[in-house]
DNA sequence: GACAGGCACGAACGGTCGTACTATTATGCG
DNA sequence: CGCATAATAGTACGACCGTTCGTGCCTGTC
């Protein structure tokens, strides 16, 4: 009915909505804790139903993981190419990155961080999934520093993978320390440490 | 028998073996995968027998979760103090930190790690345990950071914990990007940018 | 009004989970 | 040695796991 969802089914919106609580579950427990029966539980449909829209468990997992990346490509990194490029696009990318998944819901943190960790030394669809997803953004990250060595805004002939490492060093003990040091702490020094690292590659 | 195991009864040595296969399995599959049969099997003990050990499955978890953090303190965190204090320290901490994982025979990465992750958004004992390894390596992190700055090595007015914070991304972001970049790259890019983070602090 | 497809349901399966209980074996001390 | 006790095995349980199967409800088409 409504014009933007055209071609939704009943059963692909129904699927969307279990992708949805599986997400959010993913990220404060773990795409291993995705069982059949608790998901069934909380979208108010039976085992059966449910298990319908996927041929497997595993199935439902990696939807679940491209589900997750599918949000992050849509609400960090798609809304920092508005930035100009360059140094400010960098920063939208960050900050839009450290506060995903307050924004998006998400209590557990960043589902596709918990994924990595998961699913890193086992084989199998969702290690390849992880693996693949990690190098993607290892590349966009290095273009998008890239673009601000192009600008001058980083001095030439840095390595942007050098920097897309550390960059993604302070997402990553940014994630980690949010518990420990509560939001507002964690949210000061990652920012302090994001500004220190640029600082170190800027033209003096 | 053995003049350094004296009080070493054969039970306290079963269980001794068994967190060390349950700090294995943690590793590479997290401590949520530590489960009764799996362990048993493992150790060539009856379920039942496995289980007498301990007085429940969170009782195991706990325990290996300790054994491991005992571990890190043993092989990472004492050898370190033979280095004089101040930069020399540091960076034998680092080092020792980010090779930890190979030298201890832990396939997975590191154990604490792992159950960072997997219990950070998750109340209940192995959530509180974390969190206090959590504060604990931090104040000793700084308490390092401190020391090279009492020596002259890093500048006055430094913040410790803000140099903490970053050497924590830093080992985590090596510790991700082990399996895409492979452990050489991933470790030169770590002591790459460990030198740099330490570079910004240097008294010019 | 008959029919077809898409969707969800309930029941049941073999298996593994954690955890009680009881029984059996191994160990170490006097 | 003999015996107390520690250590392990055996068995059984209810709960939940992923999965299969047969069934019925809706909705839209001829």
């Amino acid at each position: 009915m409504t014009p933007a969802a055209l071609k939704a089914t009943k059963g692909e919106e129904t699927r969307a909505q279990i992708l949805a609580a599986a997400v959010e579950q993913a990220s404060a427990r773990g795409f291993e804790s995705l069982t059949i029966g608790s998901l069934a539980e909380r979208t108010g449909l039976s085992k059966s139903g449910l298990f319908a829209h996927f041929g497997s468990k595993l199935d439902l997992q990696v939807a679940a993981l491209d589900e997750a990346a599918r949000q992050f490509t849509e609400q960090v990194f798609l809304p920092a190419l508005k930035a100009p490029r360059g140094l400010k696009r960098l920063r939208a990318l960050f900050e839009n990155w450290i506060t995903w998944p307050q924004r998006a819901r998400l209590p557990g943190g960043c589902p596709i961080d918990a994924a990595t960790r998961e699913y890193d030394h086992h084989p199998g669809p969702m290690r390849d999934a992880v693996i693949d997803r990690q190098r993607l953004l290892d590349r966009e990250l290095s273009k998008t520093v890239q673009l601000a060595i192009d600008t001058g805004e980083l001095a030439p002939g840095t390595d942007p993978a050098e920097v897309a490492f550390s960059i993604l060093g302070v997402v990553l003990v940014f994630y980690r320390s949010e518990l420990s040091l509560g939001t507002a702490e964690a949210t000061r020094r990652a920012r302090t440490a994001f500004d220190r690292l640029l600082q170190q590659y800027t033209p003096r």
